[in-house]
DNA sequence: AGAAAGACAGTTACCGGTAACTGCAGATTG
DNA sequence: CAATCTGCAGTTACCGGTAACTGTCTTTCT
């Protein structure tokens, strides 16, 4: 009741003032302040000290969507105008505001990263090449870090999506599809490209290494290197350390090596302090009796964990033990033992990503089936398998 | 004249035209339809699939700003509309547009981060550290890489201006002041903040160590430990480079060691190829005659290829040729010889480097005169120098 | 010569928020 | 009991761009 009557009065009031501001704009007009509309009170002035389409086409005598298409190069300006504009804009050092333009047209021209370490050089690699591909297109990179936090994750992803970025890629920590996190990306059609890693149950483009394959080649060349007893420091419970487990094994099966599960030892979330987390569990597979000879570690970090402890242990590395890790990275070639590892190509990960990206973004709303992009890994043998 | 005659058209047009379409508004409110400004052509659809602030104003039957302001918890709300408002809000998984807030409010928090080399784990720290304390405060990062080009860097930094960005943090790979980039930062008054590097002539908030400390501090070790004659691996032009130069002279001075210019060798800028070129930089002090007893190295990559080159000619580290590096890098405790370093603290600088933006950020206007923060450093001693 | 097409600039109404102000009922005050 | 204040919702006019459409004037064609 009140909810109408409240409308009513809303409804006229309006129609009357509205025709008297517009007399007073057309009034303001007369007096070709092109500006006419801002209000005489201090209120709205420009938050930015910047300069504005507009200023320029006031100084030019022309209208704003002439600068906006000169600026563009839309093709019905003419040539003299144009340059007329172009001069005037270097002259006073334009600048379109990226938030407007993104406000207008829907396209931000951002694309969100989300990685769950940037200091770990895999992940600063993927962030390079995806830049050095994403930038000519025009494109700025958002980047966040997870810190393999699924929490953080969802918080940053959020933050990417009210950006709004126009695309998302996405190395998670999640190990299933839980909180609708993808469902939000989903229903915005916000196009995604999962790195790395893949998360159950999301269906999405994926861009990453064979991680089973990987494991496979791993082991196989420890067996290739005469290894019989064969442990595995295993990676958490996502994508790649399930993948890199599931080789493991298939090799093992395959070459017909008895299975030890006790040989298998898990160690957590392999950040910061991976280093410690294999040295802890190479500890463990040391005092293990009928001691293996061989090891593949998850990655390189806690490979060279494991690597210290052995030596540690005064073992020989590869004489009486020999070492596996992933990743190559920098340096592991010149550890006291060089680091026998699998290079997952990491730029070309990231080069790949990226164009996948600009691609859905360009024919967004044909929406082909998501597939996987697998990345070839290169075994890279170093002292640690030489034997 | 024509300029004139096509001026006073247009305004009668104008003036005759706004009143109509303000009648027509004024027609369709009443048709109590919030979306009737909407054309009748297909023209302006939502380019994104996301509910908007006026979509809830509609379903609650209330106005826009209402939702806004329940959104932004602004005083006067009652509580009860503040409550249907969030309901529904959580219900249609409401997200604001940032872009469109930015460009009301001329604050688009986010803040630019321009590093050299984003796989360089100095920078990933940093990057790291600034997240971590800009995160809590609402902003998020835009992170781009310069590659050490100069006129990369540029091209980054103008789009971060043209984002806009409300601050910007850069360790610049610019050696001077050049090409107007930083009078562009001072014209749009975006706070500024200069990472690890100075550069000559800008005058802005600097976040780093002190290098010529950190340099003297690198070779009064080395001669602590007895060597005698103390060569330099030399960094690029820039800021750090200089520093420890000046440290290692001025420790030379004090402990009244003769300079032998022969003994400072230049690498280039010291990214990918920052091991390979310590190799070489080392096989040209290994040749010198009369050969030094002790190398400070600008950084771990060229210690650690320093230090291989030593090995590999044959010569003992520590008791022939102690080391020192520095950066602190994962791994150098690990390599054939750990590496005496120098850890800058670089979660630290990010840390500072993220407050100091914010300080910016808040009293803007204000402007205080720059200061420079340094981040005391710290010597790490390793087996490169034990002797 | 008159009609149709083309080149080029301008008008309008947004995109999705927000600041500042206005309006109104009910409470408080002089 | 009128005047003022207060609490709460609404109106307006932007922020700085852009798409789609509308007019002119000129050129070209029949």
């Amino acid at each position: 009741m009140s909810d109408v009557k409240r409308k009513d009065r809303g409804r006229v009031s309006s129609y009357l003032k509205k025709i008297l501001t517009c007399v007073q704009c057309a009034v303001r007009i007369r007096a070709s302040d092109s500006r006419c509309f801002r209000p005489t009170s201090v209120a709205l002035r420009p938050k930015t000290n910047r300069v504005s389409l507009r200023d320029i086409a006031r100084d030019l005598n022309v209208s704003a969507i002439t600068v906006s298409k000169a600026l563009r190069n839309h093709k019905d300006i003419s040539e003299a105008t144009r340059e007329r504009v172009l001069q005037r804009m270097r002259e006073v050092n334009y600048e379109p505001n990226l938030a407007a333009r993104s406000l207008a047209t829907g396209k931000s021209y951002m694309v969100g990263l989300v990685v769950p370490d940037l200091v770990h050089p895999f992940f600063g690699e993927i962030a390079k090449a995806i830049s050095r591909v994403l930038r000519p297109a025009g494109y700025s990179l958002v980047i966040a870090s997870s810190e393999e936090e699924s929490k953080l994750e969802r918080a940053e992803v959020e933050a990417m999506l009210a950006r709004p970025v126009d695309a998302l890629l996405l190395a998670s920590a999640l190990t299933s599809q839980r909180g609708g996190m993808f469902q939000k990306i989903a229903d915005r059609e916000v196009p995604l490209v999962m790195l790395d890693r893949v998360v159950s149950g999301v269906n999405a483009e994926f861009v990453g290494v064979d991680d089973e394959e990987l494991g496979f080649i791993a082991t196989r060349h420890l067996i290739e290197r005469g290894c019989q007893r064969i442990a595995h420091i295993e990676g958490p419970e996502i994508s790649t350390g399930v993948g890199r487990l599931r080789g493991y094994r298939r090799a093992l099966e395959q070459f017909k090596i008895k299975l030890r599960p006790e040989l298998q030892i898990q160690i957590p979330s392999g950040d910061d302090r991976g280093v410690e987390s294999g040295y802890h569990a190479m500890q463990k597979i040391l005092a293990i009796k009928n001691t293996p000879d061989g090891v593949f570690c998850f990655n390189d970090e806690c490979a060279t964990g494991a690597l210290r402890a052995t030596l540690d242990a005064g073992v020989r590395v590869p004489q009486d033990m020999a070492l596996v890790g992933v990743g190559n990275m920098k340096n592991t070639d010149f550890l006291r033992v060089a680091l026998t590892t699998i290079d997952q190509n990491s730029s070309e990960i990231g080069e790949r990503a990226a164009r996948v990206a600009l691609n859905l973004m360009e024919r967004k709303g044909e929406a082909l089936a998501p597939c996987s992009t697998l990345v070839p890994v290169r075994l890279i043998e170093r002292e640690s398998t030489n034997r």
